[in-house]
RNA sequence: GCCCUCGUAGCUCAGGGGAUAGAGCACCGGUUUCCUAAACCGGGUGUCGCAGGUUCGAAUCCUGCCGAGGGCGCCA
C-alpha cells in the first residue's frame, strides 16, 4: 500500500495532527499495525489518510486541510475538501477535486471516484477493499476496534448515593451512563478507575444518629439493608423538625461526629455498611460493574481537608469573608456580577462539599495518578464543578495535561412533562422502577411465548426489563431531560433494547440452524453485490469510529443510534438476502459471515452499554 | 437581575459546517406453504423557536430576542 516509514510520511503526519486537532491527543490517531497495512477496520481514517496524500500531491500542505470523509447517499462515501479549498487556490472547486481524482492516491480503496454537485467527491469503494476489512474484523475478537493509542488513567466519578438516604432515578441516570462509559473506555484499552462518591457524611448524619439510637441498631442495619432507607431518613427528618429536643441531641451528634468521638463513630458506620450493602444489591439488580473495591466515600477525604485548606492560603487563593474561608475560582459570577465564592471553610470551622471535591481532585491526579477526570453528576451542578475545576487549575492540582470533563445529564421527567415522581409526589425509588421494569418484560414474555421453561423466562425478563431502562436512559442525548415510557422503552418496534435483542436473537437462530452458532471460520470472500449486503458491509465497518466518537464525546447515544441503524441494514439485508438458500455455497457463506458479525457487533455493542443479548427470545 | 442548558414532524427522538433535514410511534394499506410475525414492506408529513451575522455552503458556529428548565454564600 505505501512505505512503511510513517514517521517521517508527510501525509501520515499530518493526517495524525489533524486527527489529534481537539487539542490533547485524545483522538485516536490510525494505528500502524507492524505489516504497514491498516487492519483497522476503520475504513474513514484509512480513507482519510488517501486524501490527505491526493492533498500533498497536488501541493497542499495536508496539515491544513480537513479530509472531511463521511457516509454519503450518492455514493459509498463523499470528501467535502474541495469547496474549502477553492478561494486559497483561486480555482473552481470542480478542478480541484477533479485534480484530487488524478493524483490516482485514491485507487487503493476506491473502485470509483467522481466529481458531483459543487465539488463533492464520491467515493465507491472496491468491493476488495469492503470484504479485506470485513473479513479482519471477523476473524478479530475485537472485532476490528483497536486499543485506543495513547491510553490515559481515566478516573470515572458516578452513582454517588447517600448513605441512608433512597436511591431514585437521578442515581439510576449516573449509574447507567457512568457505567457504559467505564466499559466503552476499558473496552478501548484505557486504565478506568471508578469511583463511587458516596455521600457519607455532612450535617445530617446528626439526626440519623439519633434516630438509629431511637429505632435500635439491629432493626435499623436490617430495615437498610433491605432498602427501607427513605421511611429511616424521613423519619429522622420529621423527628428533627417536629421535636426540639430531638433536633438538639442531633445538633450535639454532628459535633460528636466530627470530633470523633468513638461511640458515635462506630453508629456511624453501622448506617454506612448497612446502606453499602443495599447499594450493592442494586447495582447486581442493574447489572453494572460498580464494587465495593470502587466506593470512595466523602468521609474518605476527611483527613486532608485542613491540609486542602492550609495549601490553599498559603497560595494566596483562599481569603477570609463575613467569617467564612473562600476562593474565588476567575470566571464564576454570580448576582450584581460579584465574584462567587467556593466556600472551603465555613465559618464554624467545618467543611463543605467543596472542600471534599478540591481534596478529591487532588487524590485523582496525584494518588491515582489519572490523567483524565469524568465527573457524571447531573447538569444542576454544572456551576459548582466549573470552580472546583478552576479552582483546581489555579492551584495547580489540575495540570494542563489532565483532562476534565463534566458528563452532565438531564432529569427524567414523567409523562406530565415534570420531573418523574409517583403519584403522591414523591421520588421514585429505583429498586422499584427496577422490579416494576422485570415485572412488565415477564408479562410481555408470558404473552409472547407462554411455553418458556420458568428459570429462563425469568432471566430473560430481567435481561429485557433491565436491558429496556437501561437502554432508555443511554439512547437519547445525555445532556437533555428524556420522558420516561414504559410502553416505548419495551416496545419491540423503534430505537430500543428489546429490538435489538430480537435482533440479535434472529440472526443466532439463523447461526444455529446453519450449525455455525460456536465457531464460524469467516467466508474467503465476502460478496458485497446486493446493495443490501453492501449496506450492511459499509455499516458494520462503522463500528470502531463510532466508539472513538462516542468516547471522546462521552456520548452513549452514538453507540445506541449506530446499533440501531446496524439492526435495520441488517433487516433489509435478511428481508432481500436469503442466506442459508442463497444460490452458491460461497454466498452462504460470505452471508453467514455477515450474518455472525452483524450478530457479534450488537452484541459487543450492547454489552458496551451494560446490556446483555440474549441467545433466544 | 446575572449565568448555564434545552427548543427539529401530532408524539418520542437522531442529526458536531455540506447535496433533497432523518428514524420510531401514531394513522392507512400489504406480507406467514419462506432462515424467529415479539417481525417485515410500502404510503406523507417540517416557518429546524424568532431575527440578524460569519461562510462558497448553517438545524449545526456567533450575537440578540422569545419560550421551558436549572443554578446563583456557609445543605450535599
Amino acid at each position: 500500500m505505501w512505505p512503511c516509514a510513517y514517521g517521517r510520511d508527510p501525509a501520515r503526519a499530518a493526517f495524525q495532527r489533524k486527527v489529534c486537532r481537539v487539542g490533547r491527543c485524545w483522538q485516536r490517531p490510525v494505528r500502524l499495525p507492524p505489516g504497514g497495512c491498516l487492519l483497522d477496520a476503520d475504513i474513514v481514517a484509512a480513507l482519510e489518510e488517501q486524501v490527505c496524500r491526493a492533498a500533498a500531491a497536488i501541493g497542499i500542505d495536508p496539515a491544513t486541510v480537513e479530509p472531511a470523509v463521511r457516509r454519503s447517499d450518492f455514493a459509498d462515501y463523499q470528501a467535502d475538501l474541495a469547496m474549502g479549498l477553492a478561494k486559497r487556490l483561486g480555482k473552481p472547486p470542480r478542478d480541484i477535486a477533479a485534480a484530487l481524482i488524478a493524483t490516482g492516491e485514491l485507487d487503493d480503496l476506491c473502485a470509483e471516484v467522481a466529481v458531483a454537485g459543487p465539488g463533492f467527491l464520491n467515493l465507491t469503494l472496491a468491493d476488495g477493499a469492503l470484504s479485506e476489512r470485513l473479513i479482519a474484523a471477523a476473524r478479530d475478537d475485537r472485532l476490528g476496534v483497536p486499543n485506543h493509542d495513547p491510553t490515559h488513567r481515566v478516573v470515572v466519578d458516578y452513582s454517588a448515593p447517600n448513605v441512608a438516604k433512597e436511591m431514585h432515578v437521578g442515581h439510576l441516570r449516573s449509574t447507567v451512563i457512568g457505567d457504559a462509559i467505564v466499559r466503552l473506555l476499558d473496552f478501548l484499552g484505557h486504565e478506568v478507575i471508578p469511583q463511587n462518591h458516596v455521600g457519607d457524611w455532612g450535617t445530617p448524619f446528626g439526626m440519623l444518629i439519633e434516630q438509629l439510637i431511637e429505632d435500635g441498631e439491629q432493626a435499623t442495619a436490617e430495615r437498610l439493608s433491605v432498602g427501607e432507607l427513605g421511611s429511616f431518613y424521613q423519619r429522622a427528618n420529621e423527628r428533627f423538625t417536629s421535636d426540639p429536643d430531638f433536633a438538639e441531641r442531633a445538633r450535639r451528634r454532628v459535633v460528636a461526629l466530627q470530633a470523633g468521638d468513638e461511640e458515635t463513630l462506630r453508629r456511624w458506620q453501622l448506617l454506612v455498611d448497612a446502606s453499602e450493602r443495599y447499594f450493592s444489591r442494586v447495582y447486581d439488580d442493574l447489572e453494572v460493574r460498580l464494587t465495593p473495591e470502587d466506593l470512595a466515600p466523602e468521609s474518605r477525604y476527611n483527613p486532608a481537608l485542613p491540609q486542602v485548606v492550609r495549601d490553599l492560603e498559603s497560595l494566596g487563593l483562599a481569603v477570609e469573608s463575613e467569617g467564612a474561608l473562600c476562593v474565588y475560582p476567575e470566571g464564576s459570577t454570580g448576582r450584581d456580577d460579584r465574584p462567587l465564592p467556593l466556600i472551603v471553610r465555613k465559618r464554624d470551622g467545618g467543611y463543605g462539599y467543596a472542600t471534599t471535591d478540591l481534596a478529591a481532585v487532588r487524590h485523582r491526579t496525584d494518588d491515582l495518578d489519572a490523567d483524565w477526570l469524568i465527573y457524571v453528576v447531573g447538569a444542576p451542578q454544572a456551576q459548582h464543578l466549573a470552580m472546583v475545576f478552576q479552582a483546581s487549575r489555579e492551584a495547580g492540582w489540575l495540570g494542563d495535561d489532565v483532562r476534565v470533563d463534566h458528563t452532565a445529564f438531564g432529569s427524567v421527567l414523567g409523562d406530565n412533562g415534570k420531573m418523574l415522581k409517583t403519584r403522591s409526589g414523591k421520588p421514585i425509588r429505583l429498586a422499584d422502577l427496577l422490579d416494576e421494569a422485570v415485572q412488565r418484560a415477564r408479562t410481555l414474555i408470558e404473552e409472547k411465548d407462554p411455553d418458556l421453561p420458568a428459570d429462563e423466562r425469568e432471566q430473560l425478563a430481567r435481561a429485557v426489563g433491565i436491558g429496556a431502562v437501561k437502554y432508555a436512559d443511554l439512547s437519547s442525548d445525555r445532556l437533555k431531560d428524556y420522558t420516561f415510557a414504559w410502553d416505548r422503552m419495551l416496545s419491540l418496534q423503534g430505537n430500543t433494547a428489546p429490538y435489538l435483542q430480537y435482533a440479535h436473537t434472529r440472526i443466532r437462530s439463523v447461526l444455529r440452524r446453519a450449525g455455525a452458532e460456536e465457531v464460524l471460520p469467516p467466508a474467503d470472500v465476502i460478496h458485497v453485490a446486493d446493495p443490501a449486503e453492501r449496506a450492511l458491509a459499509l455499516q458494520l465497518l462503522g463500528f470502531g469510529a463510532t466508539l472513538d466518537q462516542a468516547a471522546e464525546l462521552l456520548q452513549p447515544h452514538r453507540i445506541c443510534t449506530y446499533l440501531f441503524d446496524l439492526a435495520s441494514t441488517f433487516t433489509t439485508f435478511y428481508e432481500a438476502c436469503p442466506v442459508l438458500k442463497a444460490g452458491s455455497a460461497e454466498l452462504v457463506a460470505s452471508r453467514l459471515t455477515l450474518c455472525a458479525l452483524t450478530g457479534r457487533t450488537l452484541a459487543a455493542g450492547l454489552a458496551l452499554l451494560g446490556i446483555r443479548a440474549p441467545a433466544r427470545m
